[in-house]
DNA sequence: TGTACATCAGTGAACGCGCGTTCACTGATGTAC
DNA sequence: TGTACATCAGTGAACGCGCGTTCACTGATGTAC
């Protein structure tokens, strides 16, 4: 039956919420259109009441990933390099790599960004690009060079996860992982 | 009808070598067996008469990845530092970014390990471990600085080319490469 | 060495399955009067 | 404000499609004598 627009709306959001974190687990191409509805209560058949495709949505979930972790950003006070470091350990703790859901969505998504629309690498540029000027902003120096040790950071973060999530639950993703910390330490001194 | 175990021989590896570099272009999910037999020539009913599934192609084509990289790797002359640059030089390149097919396998496969069959991330982590181990045996000092080292030279190797082949054809993925290849020399001097 | 026969690599149709997507239907919501 | 009706969010069956996998069949290969 008709539902009030209120109650779209929250299940829009429910969808997206829910889809967000399902998207940074399983993949894009790991998670079904039945799924994700079920985990926000609903039945598949509503979906396209909420989005053109499956790729419309997979857009607004991997925005609203980015969203959530940049909001998550804006909550850390200290001055801009306290919250630098507390980004960077954050980014390399055992908690992101095992937690993918709530996690980065450039480590999780990077991997299949090749294979993704066009439309969907955009947003996924954009959020990616947003966060390395979060950090270069947080560097000193000119310009250039704020953009360079940004760009550094952020893809050995990423590397990092990447490869110590890749290595499951054995030794060598905890090695991977204190050997990018310190690495970025050295970085931000 | 039945063929010759020499041709039968030739079939495989055949089927190997192209599935080696189909893999690494559209990832384990994008390439089905169909494809696959029809990129070595042949029909893919004939595909279980070489694997007993596709995970076991996968892992064997993922193992002849690597071990394609390694005979390239074994193949430069120089000391093992000039080794090291030309590796480093090679991995950081744009032909490497725009060439995933003939590719480090660990950039074209870490994203999608996730989700892969516990004995294909074993594979994959030999693989991985391989590389490394290769470069820390071309880095000076004592064994645990040296393997920290070799795994920090490795993530941020492998985290931007995964970035970089994420930004498509933007600019972007030039400046990740640039910026990568400054933070890698830097590391080896 | 020659022959008769069992073996089996490769073919192509077919299987079940899950996927993204569509659709007829339901009935509460929103709106026009 | 009350009523009559159009709208449409959500349901669940069904669609076509491509996937990994199976299988009856073919006929050259390998082998036993």
């Amino acid at each position: 039956m008709r539902m009030s627009r209120e109650a779209m709306a929250q299940h829009h959001q429910e969808i997206v919420t829910a889809g967000a974190r399902l998207l940074r687990e399983r993949g894009i191409e790991g998670l079904s259109v039945a799924d994700l509805m079920q985990a926000a209560g609903l039945t598949h058949g509503g979906f396209y009441r909420h989005f053109a495709s499956k790729d419309a949505f997979v857009r607004e979930a991997i925005a609203a990933a980015f969203a959530s972790i940049e909001e998550m950003r804006n909550g850390w006070r200290g001055t801009p390099m306290e919250q630098l470091i507390t980004c960077t350990e954050q980014y390399l703790s055992e908690m992101h790599v095992a937690q993918p859901g709530m996690g980065c969505p450039t480590a999780a998504f990077a991997g299949e960004m090749v294979r993704a629309s066009e439309e969907t690498q955009t947003v996924f540029m954009d959020g990616f690009l947003g966060i390395t000027d979060w950090i270069a902003k947080r560097l000193e120096g000119d310009e250039k060079h704020r953009r360079e040790r940004a760009a550094q950071i952020m893809t050995t973060m990423v590397g990092a996860v990447i490869a110590a999530r890749a290595s499951g639950n054995s030794e060598g993703g905890v090695q991977i992982l204190e050997a990018a910390r310190v690495q970025v330490r050295s970085m931000l001194a």
